[in-house]
RNA sequence: GCCGAUGUGGCGAAAUGGCAGACGCAACGGACUUAAAAUCCGUUGGGCUUAAACGGCCCGUGCCGGUUCGAGUCCGGCCAUCGGCACCA
């Protein structure tokens, strides 16, 4: 017995050599308005993949998922007569490509090739058609010039409140630019891993831990480059409404930028000057204030603490300081703090109440400072029981419920100048009342804080900034005495420097700084030795699929006036808040400058479901579930692999892997083939003389155009496993058995070209063996006819109370009236409803008639 | 704790409020074959009735209730699993 089996069908000789012949064809190459083929009739669509980091470890079966999706609606648009924008680049800057650095030496630029060269040879193995001319890499110069190019007009730009928009700096009229631009310097708390060597922003600690490696993440002041994407968090929610994308997303992106109505007001000090400045957003529970708790940061507590609370204030500070965030989260449950000494005055009720520091209030949220309101709040509750201070009931719940520790809205109590009104009503009125009497106003605060841009790595895009000494302070040279510089567009690409040392300085300095000659800029001003974060080239490949090669601007204008917006774009979850988030902030800082046409990059949003392994586990290497797609493609060809990965389930599900269920459409396939093929006795495959120019049967006809219709309709809502469903359908309809001893050769070219964007390369051979005209992927897409579709006769269930008694073939033209009396005539029915009260008869056409009886 | 998604045969799943389980997998039976593989044909939600077949009857979409002639689908309340957020004032 020879070990290996014969092939069902010949996918091994038919994929390489449609692979081959669109390759040599350029058959999916989209050109652009301007270029010589381009058709300006044709409609646009621009469907777009996540793009990967081309790890060393090679595709798995998750990436092709959405890549099948998105091909088979590229492949149905074409033949739609749509000019369709495909394209596949490499997100390629990232931690896996430098620590292989560290470890080996080798340069993360030739590991990320040769990632890219087995990841692109994976996708061309799995038959996409991406228009790989317009392939990206966001490690190229050529590409990062361009993400450079960006960040200097980030750099060169504000947010105007006036206008609700970025504008350039010159029109800012203020006296520091620097305190408004939308990139800017500050020394700030960040999250420091000493493991990674690098700071992390906010979106990539978990649970006090990094995202990538899981390695403990500390709080630690450093000097770091940040982008005001707070200025658009209004935008950023408001936008979310016209997209196409899933609600569950649009969730997500509110729920972490966090909007929060209420009210900013201010507690005089007693006996001083000074007061202090709360966020609540329950102005309405102000009598109920009875203590306010400071941030243990909080920058008025040295100033406020009396002299006998001094040394508690400082060990309870101390005590936080020296905390990760991970045990800070960890005591999360058991509230601590400490009384300062200082009282404030409640500006309703004029009565003092103490002011405490406790690390339950955050410094980066609101004003870093509450007014606690014990009786309807749970945190202030806790800490008030604990501490013993006294608890006011000012909300009557609208139940029978107690108000003490009532946190829903309800009718304001035990507050004279709001007494009786409703929640909402005395947010209002309360907040008025201090807006008159200058203690207040109305305020939103968000959760979303501004986007910490730098990293202590190598392998990113370096700053086009330049640090000058300033005139006075030549000497000093520390930072504080210098100024940050833009550099000129003109000096694009900043290119990293060779290093022979890739690892991090374990002081928080970027590696960039061993090398000395690079840094130094000019006699006077040295670079910047951060880079941007993995996320910036992501920000803004869509735009550049546009145009990929123009030199003269990161995208041109005509091509970005047609191509944009991407029209579908499908990845994972994963990429709900992150890699959104912030590209949908670039291109509104890109839009409000003039450089692009849209606000909005993504019009519609598909999430694809994780994969899962055969034991319905998550797939992973300890586990030993991991499938890899080459084994599959090898053993079933590309065409059942791409075909299982759409007929697993709903796109959007997540759903386990089954190699048996691989071994059930590749079945599907080797029948297509052997519909239309047969071996002769040489072995060899020949076109099956049971292929003949017929006229369809009327039950053929009606398959046919079903089949359209369900295919066409299962496409356009991206239903891929039902639209399989009725192919599989259609083949068992049609393989010849009984009378029927022919297979009408239209109606199997109706059929491939409907399977086309399933099984491009089993299709593109089969057409060709019909001897038609052209290749597959150049014919039009079928539409239905409806009236094949209709019947004659139709066969109605016939219910009594509901349940089905029989059944009864009718004329599709029979009156309600008549249906009803045949349904009555029917001898079963008559003999259930003997005796009984008919009290209603529900016909439903062409379906079933409900006949309701009763005693 | 809050937000969201999901719950249907042995398994993956289908079903504009109208005959639950299409299609596929697995299993079983059969044809072809010396045999196996491949292929083809058939059966397959559970239970009762029947010597058996046909037929007939009952139950069945996580649980409890509601709306309706009719509910997997709509409404209310619960339970479970998964995902996200989590001292955000």
């Amino acid at each position: 017995m020879s070990s290996e089996r014969r092939k069902p069908y010949p996918f091994d000789q038919i994929e390489p050599k449609w692979q081959r012949l669109w390759e040599d064809r350029q058959s999916f190459h989209a050109p652009n308005p301007g270029d010589k083929n381009f058709d300006p009739a044709k409609p646009k669509f621009y469907v777009l993949d996540m793009f990967p980091y081309p790890s060393g470890a090679g595709l798995h079966v998750g990436h092709p998922e959405g890549y099948t999706a998105t091909d088979i609606v590229a492949r149905y648009k074409r033949l739609h007569g749509f000019n369709v924008l495909h394209p596949m680049g490499w997100d390629a800057f990232g931690l896996p490509a430098e620590q292989y650095a560290i470890k080996t030496g080798q340069h993360p630029a030739i590991t990320t090739r040769d990632n890219i060269t087995k990841f692109k040879s994976q996708l061309k193995a799995i038959g996409f058609s991406y228009d790989w001319q317009r392939e990206v890499n966001t490690t190229d110069p050529r590409y990062f010039k361009w993400t450079q190019w960006i960040f200097l007009k980030i750099y060169n730009s504000w947010f105007n409140p006036e206008t609700n928009r970025a504008e350039p700096i010159s029109t800012y009229r203020g006296e520091n630019p620097d305190s408004v631009r939308l990139a800017y310097v500050a020394d700030v708390a960040v999250n420091w891993c000493q493991d990674l060597g690098t700071v992390l922003a906010n979106e990539e600690v978990v649970d006090g831990k990094s995202e990538v490696g899981g390695f403990p993440v500390v709080r630690r002041p450093m000097r770091q480059w940040m982008l005001r994407i707070t200025a658009y968090a209004e935008r950023l929610i408001d936008e979310l409404d016209g997209l196409d994308w899933p609600t569950g997303i649009k969730l997500l992106q509110q729920n972490w930028i966090g909007k929060s109505e209420g009210a900013e007001i201010d507690f005089k000090i007693d006996q001083r000057d000074e007061s202090i400045r709360v966020f609540t957003t329950r102005p309405d529970t102000l009598y109920g204030a009875t203590y306010m708790v400071l941030a243990p940061e909080h920058p008025l507590i040295d100033l406020l603490t009396t002299q006998d609370r001094q040394s508690h204030v400082k060990k309870y500070r101390a005590d936080i300081g020296s905390k990760s965030d991970l045990e800070r989260t960890d005591l999360a449950k058991d509230k601590t703090g400490v009384f300062i000494g200082a009282y404030a005055i409640n500006p309703a009720t004029s009565e003092k109440i103490p002011i405490w520091i406790a690390d339950y209030v955050l410094m980066g949220y609101g004003t870093g400072a509450i007014m606690a309101v014990p009786g309807h709040d749970q945190r202030d509750l806790e800490f008030a029981r604990k501490f013993e201070l006294p608890i006011v009931d000012v909300v009557r719940p609208p139940g029978d419920e107690s108000p003490i520790g009532f946190v829903g809205e309800g009718i304001a109590i035990n507050s004279p100048i709001i007494d009786g009104l409703t929640s909402a009503e005395a947010k209002k009125k309360i907040t008025k009342w201090l807006e008159e009497r200058g203690q207040g106003k109305g305020a939103i605060n968000y959760k979303l804080r501004d986007w910490l841009f730098s990293r202590q790595r190598y392998w990113g895009e370096p700053f086009p900034i330049v640090w000058e000494q300033d005139r006075q302070n030549r000497q000093s040279g520390s930072d504080q005495d210098r100024h940050h510089r833009a550099l000129d567009e003109s000096e694009l690409p900043v290119v990293p420097p060779p290093l022979e040392d890739y690892k991090p300085t374990g002081t928080g300095e970027p590696p960039l700084a061993k090398a000395k000659d690079w840094v130094r800029y000019s006699d006077k001003a040295t670079r910047e030795t951060n880079v941007m974060p993995q996320w910036a080239g992501s920000c803004w490949y869509y735009l550049r699929f546009c145009d990929p090669t123009n030199d003269s601007r990161f995208v041109g204008e005509d091509a970005e006036k047609y191509w944009m917006n991407v029209d579908l774009y499908v990845g994972g979850t994963e990429h709900a808040v992150l890699h959104l988030l912030y590209a949908r902030f670039w291109q509104k800082v890109l839009f409000d400058l003039g450089f692009v046409t849209t606000s909005e990059p993504f019009q519609r949003l598909v999430n694809q479901g994780i994969i899962l392994g055969e034991d319905n586990q998550k797939m992973s290497k300890s586990r030993g579930n991991i499938v890899n797609p080459d084994d599959v493609i090898a053993q079933y060809g590309a065409d059942a692999f791409r075909l299982y990965e759409m007929f697993m389930g709903p796109l959007e599900q997540m759903k386990p892997w089954s190699m048996r269920g691989v071994e059930g459409v590749s079945r599907f396939l080797a029948r297509v083939w052997r519909l239309i093929m047969t071996d002769n006795q040489a072995g060899e495959w020949e076109l099956s003389p049971a292929v003949q120019d017929v006229d369809f049967t009327k039950a053929q006809q009606k398959i046919v155009h079903a089949t359209i219709k369900k295919v066409t309709d299962d496409i356009e809502t991206l239903s891929f496993n039902t639209a399989i469903s009725q192919m599989m359908i259609f083949v068992n309809a049609f393989i010849p058995r009984g009378e029927t001893k022919t297979v009408p050769l239209a109606a199997m070219r109706t059929f491939l070209i409907l399977l086309n964007p399933f099984a491009p390369h089993l299709s593109a051979e089969l057409w060709e063996k019909l001897k038609s005209r052209g290749d597959v992927t150049e014919q039009r897409w079928p539409d239905h006819d409806e009236k094949f579709l209709v019947e004659d006769e139709v066969e109605m269930a016939v219910q009594v109370n509901g349940k089905v008694r029989d059944r009864m073939t009718m004329s599709i033209l029979a009156s309600e009236a008549e249906v009803k009396a045949a349904a009555l005539a029917n001898p079963k029915i008559k003999e259930l409803i003997a005796g009984k009260t008919i009290r209603k008869v529900v016909v439903v056409p062409k379906k079933l008639v409900n006949i309701v009886v009763g005693d």
